[in-house]
DNA sequence: AATTGGCAGTCCATGTCTTCGAGTGCCAAA
DNA sequence: TTTGGCACTCGAAGACATGGACTGCCAATT
């Protein structure tokens, strides 16, 4: 009873540390045996046992029934990440094949589902990727075109040369010239500024001086205004989901099919990858921690990737607990950074 | 040896059919004794284990060990759907109901997505949906926006009003007013031609008549010959792939892993879908008749879909042999329609 | 005080046996 | 042609024994 603080010494973060190396591999329980052999301190079993012991007070381990081996817990993993593990930076012959598998030319919709195929195939598990927000981007050129009735095709291309098209419905059948006359008017009014700021300004504008304008202008705005809604336009790839059937713990139909339904709700994933959006780094959810139950044998290795030091989303891969730390880390790290890169418009 | 046709008679069919469909049910085979308790005919378990000895000869039934009942097989399945079964149309409630989920305003993307959810929602099998073929569509406005370097933004509106926009890449970087001189120069020669049409003149005007256009103009054709190079923009759409963990028979993680890493594979889905989008109404590929290994546990009923009598594309659902053709082959027929319907665009 | 070897005990996985029930095939009677 | 009866087969499920891989604890050793 001397001391509260518990009596982690070197070795038994050693014993910790082999411990979980070994379990990565094979996901079996380990036994005093095992360690002994492996661990690399010239130890009986027999001590490892008190080791071990000890370890499992600490609620970093435990064994599954009486006479089975150690397996560990989620605060051991918790700890394993935050402590002792050292990741060193992806060796520089990887990273220049991952960069050379990416292809900034492409669209960004295309980069996006590379770089989710790239992640995925190199960790062998999911990889998630959300698609950048668009907050800050630049309003560049609208254009409509009439389709049937008084529906309206509406093409708007932001700053990043990002298109979007959209069906917008407008108060009343438009002509082709009074369409033209519309975008004209947008353009020569919004071009180059910021998005959001066109919005906010639009708002305004109509509510205040809706009686001076014509009722083109006032067309002209109803459709912007439409337009302009994103309505939230977020979203996130996914790949590799097939990876994580590889893996026995998760390999019963039941858990899988959890799984897979998660991964299918959008609002559920959204959450979750939001949650990381405002961390600076790797971040690492173990297990339950994700507060997601369909997620429990779960973790998840998450970065966040930017352009010019502004964060325009996040990705990861998701894989069993027991994934391997060390490779994983780097990796999710490392495409972060490329994918960021592909991404600035000045490469 | 009287007679090489056998003696399929229609007390045999009936049994057939009733076994079909109580092993449609819970995949159990069937024995004599639940078969005499439902079938409907008053026969005594004895005379329709002899049934059975006969439907086991034609090939219709097996069972899998010698104290089991039967099963279907697929010769058993094939001749149960050909000659059994009766389908009958759609009641007229369900059928409003799946016309109310289909909302033809939208985007054509988002349309065919949600038929496709909707298609696997309603069968609880997965569905998948091919992307229409655009082959006869018209050209309607093609824009180009400067990006860095020589690289352009071409935005290409069809007459059916999808929006395709593609990163080309120009010999020497062109300013925005040449840009804008090429597609005024494009939409003014081609506005409302075929597009198919139009890449086929393109080709040869660029041979024939090269010395007598200006440079603007064979800019505008190299350009025009990128953005119309629609390099088989074909693809499908694919959701309750989950839906297929229920069935018993398909729950063996190997099993699932196949299929799904199956349904990654864009150029097999795509071939497997080209041998129906051929065929005039319904087809069914029962178990091994679709020639691909994976599907061996499953079938496939799929209906192409069309706008005035030209057929654009696929759609259907995957699921385990034993589904229950009578109900998934209206809904499916029902939904080609109605997609074919909300595609047309004079609705 | 830390480490170790030894030993009893626990629990799971595996294999064997048995039993039980569902089902078939065949035969003789109706 | 249909039916009941009977022997036989096979798989599923339970009971049981065996072996192996552990742990926990204790006493001996360093």
């Amino acid at each position: 009873m001397k001391d509260a603080i518990p009596d982690i010494n070197e070795r038994a973060q050693m014993m910790l540390r082999a411990l979980i190396d070994r379990y990565v591999l094979d996901g079996q329980p380990v036994g005093s045996r095992t360690l002994a052999r492996e661990a690399g301190l010239e130890l009986s079993p027999a001590t490892i046992r008190n080791v071990m012991s000890d370890l499992e007070e600490l609620g970093f381990v435990v064994s599954p029934h009486t006479s089975a081996g150690r397996i560990p817990t989620v605060q051991g993993y918790r700890f394993f990440v935050d402590s002792l593990l050292t990741v060193q930076p992806l060796d520089s012959i990887a990273f220049e094949q991952m960069r050379a598998e990416i292809k900034p030319e492409q669209g960004q919709q295309d980069l996006i589902e590379s770089v989710t195929g790239m992640l995925s195939g190199i960790t062998h598990l999911a990889g998630v990727v959300s698609l950048p927000r668009h907050e800050h981007s630049l309003f560049k050129q609208v254009e409509f075109l009439p389709l049937s009735d008084n529906r309206v095709l509406a093409i708007l291309v932001s700053g990043d040369d990002e298109v979007q098209n959209r069906i917008i419905v407008t108060e009343k059948k438009c002509s082709p010239a009074e369409l033209q006359q519309s975008s004209n008017y947008l353009n020569s009014l919004f071009a180059g500024k910021d998005i959001a700021d066109v919005r906010a300004v639009l708002l305004s504008e109509m509510q205040e001086t809706r009686s001076t304008m014509n009722s083109m202008m006032i067309t002209a705005m109803q459709m912007a205004d439409q337009v302009l809604d994103d309505g939230g336009r977020e979203g996130f790839v996914m790949a590799g989901q097939t990876n994580l059937m590889e893996f026995q713990e998760l390999c019963n139909v039941d858990q899988l099919r959890k799984l897979f339904d998660a991964f299918s709700k959008k609002r559920d994933m959204l959450y979750l990858l939001d949650q990381c959006v405002n961390a600076e780094g790797i971040q690492i959810f173990i297990g339950e921690e994700s507060g997601y139950e369909m997620l429990d044998e779960c973790s998840m290795v998450t970065a966040p990737y930017s352009v010019e030091g502004e964060t325009l989303g996040v990705l990861g891969v998701i894989g069993p607990t027991r994934m391997a730390y060390d490779r994983v880390i780097p990796i999710v790290d490392a495409t972060a950074r490329l994918l960021g890169a592909a991404l600035n418009p000045k490469d």
